[in-house]
DNA sequence: TGTCATACACAGATGATTTAGGTATCCGGG
DNA sequence: CCCGGATACCTAAATCATCTGTGTATGACA
């Protein structure tokens, strides 16, 4: 089974961003706050999560660094480096493109 | 790369069920119809359509029939079952939920 | 002391799509 | 008459994101 009922294959490199976008914020709490943003509909789980962000850190559009986390444990920051910025720009482009022509297709008469 | 540029993942069953839901098609002219209603934003590749095809039909969404198509050569005309209406209007429903909450976190402030 | 929430990480399976082929017919132009 | 382009079907291998399932560890709380 294991549709993909939760996430929209490919959004979550755009989600991810967006997060981080207004604060860095740790892995956890990126999860965390997607769920709470998306009223618990898309829910990350952690192996899409951490690959994820290696994937982002790995392309250079986010940078991690140690720091303690509100709870007072050290947890992992990410924050968007320039090139994410542009990155993030074309992913809303490209979304934006997208699902604006899934609506096309299923608002067809 | 070969990055989904063309289609967000998870989305062509749903694209190719409502796209016969309007009249029985054969393979070839729904991946036109889709290009076309799409402003050629979705182009609908082979490898990925005619798999499609036959996971939809085995799971007894849609039908297929062979019959002459409008250049009078054979074509394999596939039509909406019962159970693939009923399966259109979930996924439909899906889509609107999903691509709903992922609007609420690009939009996020 | 034990359990829950926080926090990170990875390995293996799954499954849709991409890439890249292959077959065959029909039509029109040269 | 032949050949290219459009039509029409199909499949295999590779890729890659995500899911499932684990494992680790710490802090808070009861």
């Amino acid at each position: 089974m294991s549709k993909p009922s939760d996430l929209i294959q490919g959004t979550l490199d755009l989600l991810i961003l967006k997060t981080i976008s207004l604060e860095p914020k740790h892995g956890w709490a990126i999860a965390n706050r997607i769920e709470q943003v998306s009223n618990d509909v898309l829910q990350v789980t952690q192996g899409a999560l951490y690959p994820a962000l290696h994937r982002l850190e790995q392309q250079g559009w986010i940078r991690g660094e140690w720091r303690a986390s509100d709870t007072g444990r050290e947890a992992k920051f990410y924050a968007l480096t320039r090139a994410g910025r542009t990155q993030l720009e074309k992913e809303l482009a490209q979304w934006e493109r997208l699902s604006s022509a899934v609506a096309l297709v299923i608002d067809m008469v």
